[in-house]
DNA sequence: GCAACTGTAACTATATTGGTTACAGACGAT
DNA sequence: ATCGTCTGTAACCAATATAGTTACAGTTGC
């Protein structure tokens, strides 16, 4: 797969100003959390923007802050906004199209692919910014996550 | 995301072998109907032998075949064979663990994926190699597949 | 032994993401 | 009005993953 990172920060993103309320964030400081350059925020604050998820203030005194309340939020929707694939891709080049599987697999695999895709959104569907602040709260720092499949690089709570 | 088509090829190859029954099939003509290299045939094959799931065997009058019936292959065993890591990842570098939000992100979002990563996996589990060849009979070559997400570069049934 | 295969190493090409610097433009405060 | 503080964005570079290619050692049937 190759999976991207930008869908776990752009809910970072969002929650930390789910969590800051009514009060704009400025990127430095979002950057700040997510333990990455401001820019690389600013950019996805785009995104978000244009999907109509956070909005921003130029200048002195300005920020970002969330468009609508937590609860009007869903990862559907931060993940529509920054993953523009679905979970799999098909063949870098079309199949040969002389070979009877080759000529039609392309339409089954689209078919199964859309199945994994929906259950995919209708988990993301369910969930709310403000459930994941709420979910925050009860956490012990102490715990280190542990995912069913192996992700090598990530450890969370550590460095810094 | 930035997802790979391994998995895409991983079931084509397959159900070349279902549809081959038991001929094994030499990773040229594998290659010729995937559109790609038999090189990169072979290196897949080579994982799919060490998940069991094809037997290959070297010299003369050899080639790969499936290692149990088509029936007893589902797609979630090609899945877990090629792709080692779940839909999404985590943060690239471990957030801020001086943020309260930083701090326990990583709990919620392994939370979050894991649910995300077993929907996927149900949907993998329930379909077989021996279904797929089942859907592909009754396909007409005229249809262009259409997926709800864009996948701009790939338009099958085309080129060659 | 020979020809036909697989397994695998080594290298290149390409694409995506993320990190960085730099700077134009917006805007509040004084 | 101008100054300092922000965002928006372009232009790079680095890192990583996948895919494509050539080459060749090892295996096996004939």
């Amino acid at each position: 797969m190759s999976t991207s990172s930008r869908f776990a920060v752009a809910v970072h993103v969002l929650t930390l100003m789910a969590w800051a309320e009514d009060e704009p964030l400025k990127s430095e400081h979002v950057a700040e959390s997510v333990n990455t350059n401001a820019v690389v925020i600013r950019r996805m604050l785009c995104e978000l923007a244009e999907s109509k998820l956070v909005v921003s203030q130029s200048g002195a005194m300005g920020g970002s802050k969330l468009a609508r309340e937590p609860e009007q939020i869903t990862l559907l929707d931060i993940y529509q906004a920054v993953e523009s694939r679905g979970v799999f891709s098909l063949h870098r080049h079309p199949p040969n199209r002389h070979c009877p599987v080759g000529v039609n697999i392309g339409t089954v695999l689209n078919q199964v692919l859309d199945e994994v895709d929906t259950a995919v959104e209708s988990v993301l569907a369910n969930i709310t910014i403000k459930d994941v602040v709420s979910r925050l709260q009860p956490c012990v720092s102490s715990a280190v996550p542990k995912r069913k499949h192996v992700r090598k690089e990530q450890v969370l709570v550590a460095g810094n």
